[in-house]
DNA sequence: CGTCGGTTTGAATGTTATCAAACATGGTGG
DNA sequence: CCACCATGTTTGATAACATTCAAACCGACG
């Protein structure tokens, strides 16, 4: 879920968010690119009666783009105390003209995120809740290039993920449970730890 | 769903495809990028149980990036006829490090691209079978800058829309009569002309 | 110690999938 | 031209999965 990591100037206007502060809001006009320098945000969309759906989380490093629309395409909360440096739109726009390197970083940091998208979308199309936990506990589980396992971050809520998941908190917690009643993971507060990451993958996309 | 529209020069090997035929194998080794000069094609990923979910649709002038991965992500198949010119990945490479303006065109649809994506999370993730549909309807039938509505391409199959949607043909099939039988929309084989799009949009959003 | 937000668990409901059959449609060959 | 077949669509009955509503539980914090 990793954002567009840019060599940006970090000498823009920086800002601090507490937790829970609402930072971009859907359909506001967009003028402004977020470079996260530390804490971390979730990304949504919400429907008028509510339902919401969390498009991604960004952490330090990523860059929140303004997208070439007049508006935000989503709305973004810091999910714990946080700091941003903001850099206008045209700025960035004019780093993309004359460097021919930072716009193709960009380019290619959209297009990652693009093929995250899609399996995304096979996701949240197609696979049962059960597939979706185990996918996700593993994509939070397993950094690139380490076969060590971490703890899913204790700051994403029963709520986050089933909202990343478009589950329930309900669906998620009955699911978390059968999965420490299968030896699956092993839970401490909020934190989840993941124990079988084998039979994990193996849930993943099996028709069980 | 449209994908990034570059003034790429069209003089890359040209190649046919005829109905059904697949032209992109997911996880194939990436080294071509297709710019469809006729026809059209859906792009698609699958499980390994066969369970199905269309990525987006590709018509004429729009590129289907090999993307900065190794391997393809999604699959390929011509809807009908089609003809595309083939460019190699170093040269469209070649072409985004000397024209800055070809890299920002195709950074801008990658971009355009993701905000399509962040609505369609939405609409797996959250929306009823039934917003889903009414969603695909209007997005099918309206064009950008005129408010003409055109019937939705009879290429597409009731397949084809259920696995655009996340549902099986069964539940898309019995929507359709439902929203035919409420005078939102009138069918003549497999074309499907919006009666109603204003009720359609209320729909789209509205928790019934 | 009591309250509050978040989590877990339970029972009932509902939406969508699955299975199965009838029904169109389009193409082919007699 | 029509009968036939293959393929896709519609409709129905049933079942599964996830949601909804509700209550108990837990931990953090004042």
């Amino acid at each position: 879920m990793s954002f567009s990591q840019l060599p940006i100037p970090t000498d823009g206007l920086k800002r601090s968010f507490s937790e829970r502060q609402k930072f971009i809001t859907e359909d506001a006009p967009a003028n402004m690119h977020f470079h996260v320098v530390s804490g971390g945000a979730r990304l949504f969309k919400s429907l008028p009666d509510g339902r919401r759906q969390i498009i991604g989380f960004a952490h330090r490093g990523d860059v929140l783009p303004a997208y070439p629309c007049i508006r935000y395409p989503y709305s973004a909360e810091a999910m714990r105390g946080m700091q941003v440096s903001c850099v206008p739109a045209p700025v960035l726009h004019h780093l993309h003209e004359t460097s021919p390197g930072a716009c193709a970083a960009s380019l290619h940091s959209a297009r990652q995120l693009l093929v995250g998208m899609h399996a995304r979308l096979l996701m949240l199309g197609r696979q049962t809740a059960r597939e979706r936990l185990a996918a996700f506990l593993l994509g939070q589980g397993t950094r690139m290039g380490s076969t060590e396992l971490w703890p899913v971050d204790p700051a994403l809520s029963r709520a986050d993920i089933a909202d990343f998941l478009g589950l329930t908190t309900e669906t998620v917690s009955r699911l978390l449970s059968t999965f420490h009643r299968e030896k699956l993971i092993s839970r401490e507060r909020r934190a989840i730890h993941i124990l079988d990451p084998d039979r994990l993958r193996a849930i993943m996309a099996m028709p069980e």
